[in-house]
DNA sequence: GATTGTATTGAACGGGCGTTCAGATACTCT
DNA sequence: AGAGTATCTGAACGCCCGTTCAATACAATC
């Protein structure tokens, strides 16, 4: 469609983004300098201001492209309708998402607190939208009688932390392949919550 | 005993400590300065040098205190011989001690990347050490025919990331007691592993 | 080849960093 | 009171930080 939409080059603002997920997920975004960004993709700092007003508008952008990207996959996710296959498509759905998004998953539960109040907002309204995904499946299944956790909100919390957990350890090519990995907790979690 | 063991105040040392876990938990490692610290303290930052050889040092002095402090919490802690009673008392100690200590949890799973190799790999060696608590209590129960976990090793850790979670969200005063916390945990755990 | 407009450099700004240390201070014991 | 020691200050060291901006290189159009 439009070919020339703004300013700046669109090759090398994708290329600092990906320069600036990487090192903030290594070593955290307080001790990676903006320098630093700019060498890994070949540039001198000032180029950087180009592409971004601040180092912490990068990384909320980093966290907000994160964010919209998983839930606008979950969305596009089929499906079922019962509680049951629609719990199972969300644990498989979560752990396979994440599992392709390693840094992202870091950054984006780790480096929160480096935004501002207003910043911090909007990447936490983003989660718990996300965590309303999970929860109302839960309940719809609570209330059919499918699920029977003790507290959906707190199972909610929970399952979500559990499968998250997942992007810390696993490793490619390790003893179990991806599939395998959904199986085990798709097990786990179906056996914590079912009736 | 002994009442001068060695040089330095035995009230400043621990107030350093303090302050530093608050500022590092809040902001992160690489994000507070020393002089903050010492501001916290109400000290002047060359101070903090007569109770620490430099920054690094002060963090995996922490990290160290945290994972010694939690094995031997859990040492201590009574429990009983069977593996269902034994991962009960399990749960519940996380639970209850990581609880009582947020900084300190929040630090040690998000600032290990701020140590040097060999630092790194002591409180790597402490944490695995923690993980095969549980996991021991698993294989025992997969063998006596208690569990039924299609995988030790994955709901080892499936399980303490879902435990560990609870720190990111519980606040005191609010819908749950810690014990009804613990009970409602419990209460997955089981389900989850349970032959 | 000149013109134009964008992409980038490279130097500079003020400031904060971790760390050191000579000297001031406060405490304890005789 | 005075000596001796444990504790801390305050200034300094060299270095790196995020950010700005005039000057420049470059690519495309006339």
């Amino acid at each position: 469609m439009a070919r020339k939409m703004g300013s700046h080059s669109e090759i090398t603002g994708p290329r600092i983004r990906a320069a600036a997920l990487k090192l903030f997920a290594r070593h955290g975004f307080a001790a990676v300098s903006m320098r630093q960004i700019a060498a890994e993709v070949g540039v001198q700092a000032g180029a950087l201001y180009l592409y971004t007003p601040d180092k912490e508008t990068l990384l909320f952008d980093l966290l907000k492209e994160h964010m919209d990207e998983l839930l606008a996959a979950w969305r596009a996710e089929p499906r079922g309708t019962a509680p049951l296959a629609r719990l199972e498509a969300f644990v498989r759905f979560h752990i396979r998402h994440n599992l392709d998004r390693p840094d992202a998953v870091f950054l984006s539960y780790m480096e929160l607190r480096n935004l501002g109040p207003a910043n911090f907002a909007a990447i936490e309204a983003l989660r718990r939208d996300y965590e309303d995904q999970l929860e109302a499946i839960l309940r719809d299944g609570a209330i059919a009688g499918t699920f029977a956790a003790p507290d959906t909100k707190i199972a909610t919390l929970a399952i979500i932390a559990m499968l998250t957990g997942v992007t810390t350890w696993y490793r490619e090519g390790g003893r179990l392949s991806r599939d395998r990995v959904g199986d085990i907790y798709w097990d786990m979690v179906r056996r914590a919550v079912c009736a």
